[in-house]
DNA sequence: ATCTTTCATGACCACTTGGTCATAACACAA
DNA sequence: TTGTGTTATGACCAAGTGGTCATGAAAGAT
C-alpha cells in the first residue's frame, strides 16, 4: 500500500477543492472501474487543468490507490460501530442488524459501494489482490466473531461446519447488497429502490429461512 | 438482439478458422470485459488480418453479440439437460445435482462463465440489460419450476415466502460458482482448483445447511 | 486465358488515453 | 519593487483504439 499517499501539494488545498476532486474521480472509478476511467473526464468534473491532477497525485494509480484508502475507512468505522452495539444481542439479530446497517451504508456512499464492486470483479485493477485481501480479513473478522459467539453460546445446530456457514453468510450478505445496489440483480426481491420497511421485511424472511432452514 | 449475426462472409469460412477467430475474440473478451478487450490482440490471436475481421462480423458489437449467442446456447442446453434428469427426484437432490453440473459446466467452458460475469458486472457493456434479461428468465424458469415442484409435494417448510427462497438459491449459487471460478472469491471454501470429491463434499455441506437451517 | 466474384491485407484515419513540461500566475517576504 | 517558492495551466507526446478502404490474391466459371 506505498502509492497511497497524495503529493504535498494536494494536501495543501483549501479543503472544498480536496474534495471536489476526490469526489469527481471516486464517481468516475465507480463508475467505469479502473482502466476505462478517465483522468480527462475527472479533470474536467473537478474543474481543474489536466496538468493539476499530477501535483496533486503521482500517477492515476496513486489516485486510484487513495481512493481505496480513504473508502476501507469509511466501511470499517461503521462495520466496527455495529458490532460493538450488538454485541450482546444473539446471533441472528445481529446479523439482521448487521445487513440493515451494510444497506444503509451503500445508501449513503453509493459510489463507494459500487467502487468496491468494481475492484472485485475486474481481474486488470491494480493493486487488485492486496485490496481484496485486506477487505477479505475484515470481512472474515467480522463475521468469524459473530459465529463463534454464537457457537460459544449455543445458538447454532451442532456439528455444522464453520466454514461452510460462512461462506453462506458472505454469500447471501454479498448478494443481498449487490441487488440492493444494481437493478440488474435485484430480481426477485425488489429491492432496489425500496422503502426502509420493505426492505426490513426482506431482510427478516432472508435471515428466517437461514435460521430454520426450508425444508419441511 | 438484431446484430447477432455474422456476415455471410464468415459462414463460408473453414470450421476450424471460424472456430480459430470466435476462441480467440471469446478468450479476450473474457479476459478483459467488452471495452477494454482490444480487436487488435484478437485478430493476432488468430492470425488474421485487421481488416478481415471486419469482413466476418459487421463491427465489435456484433462479434460481441454473437458471441453472446452461442455461449446461451451452451448453457440452456446442460440446463434443460439437468432438468430433465433429475425431475422426479426431491428437491435438495435437484438442488445438489444443479450445483455440481453448474461447477462442471464452469471447468469445461471457463472462458464463457468469464464472459457472462463481465456481462453481469460492467454497467457499461452493450446489449448488457437485454443479455441480463434472456439470462434471468432462465434462471427464474428453472429455479422456479424446481421450487414450485417441491412446494406441490410438501418438501418446504410451510409458510416460506417464495420470493427469499429463490433470492436465496440465486444467491448461494451464483457465488458457489463464483468462487470456484475467480480464486479472489474463493476465502472461506478453497475451491478454485478443489478436485471433484471435495466439491462434491461442499456441495452437500451447502445444501444440508439451507435445508436444514442454521439455529440450534 | 479471361472475366467475375469472393476473400485477405495492412497502411491509414480520427480519436482518446495517461503522462510531461515549459511557462505563467500567484502569494508572501524583504 | 524585486525576488522566491509554490501552484496552475494546457499544448504536446507516444501509444493504443475501432474502423475504413484501395489494392491484391484466389478461385471458379466460361
Amino acid at each position: 500500500m506505498k502509492d497511497a499517499a497524495a503529493l504535498s501539494t494536494f494536501r495543501h488545498l483549501p479543503p472544498d477543492k480536496q474534495e471536489r476532486v476526490l469526489t469527481a474521480a471516486l464517481e468516475e472509478f465507480a463508475d467505469k472501474g479502473y482502466h476505462q476511467a478517465s483522468l480527462n473526464k475527472v479533470v474536467a468534473q473537478a474543474g481543474i487543468a489536466k496538468g493539476s491532477i499530477y501535483q496533486y497525485f503521482p500517477n492515476k494509480e496513486g489516485l486510484f490507490s487513495f481512493l481505496f484508502q480513504q473508502a476501507l475507512g469509511a466501511v470499517r468505522r461503521t462495520l466496527t460501530a455495529v458490532k460493538e452495539e450488538t454485541l450482546e444481542q444473539d446471533l441472528f439479530s445481529r446479523l439482521e442488524k448487521s445487513l440493515r446497517a451494510g444497506v444503509r451504508f451503500l445508501r449513503e456512499h453509493p459510489r463507494i459501494y459500487n467502487f468496491y464492486l468494481k475492484i472485485q470483479y475486474d481481474k486488470n485493477v491494480p493493486f487488485r489482490e492486496e485490496f481484496l485481501a485486506v477487505i477479505r480479513r475484515h470481512a472474515a473478522e467480522y463475521f468469524g466473531s459473530l459465529v463463534r459467539r454464537a457457537k460459544a453460546r449455543g445458538e447454532l445446530r451442532p456439528g455444522v461446519p464453520e466454514d461452510a456457514v460462512l461462506f453462506l453468510l458472505d454469500a447471501v450478505f454479498d448478494r443481498f447488497l449487490q441487488a440492493t445496489a444494481l437493478s440488474a440483480l435485484d430480481v426477485t426481491l425488489g429491492l432496489h429502490q425500496a422503502p426502509p420497511e420493505i426492505v426490513d421485511k426482506r431482510i427478516r424472511e432472508i435471515i428466517g429461512l437461514l435460521r430454520e432452514g426450508l425444508a419441511a
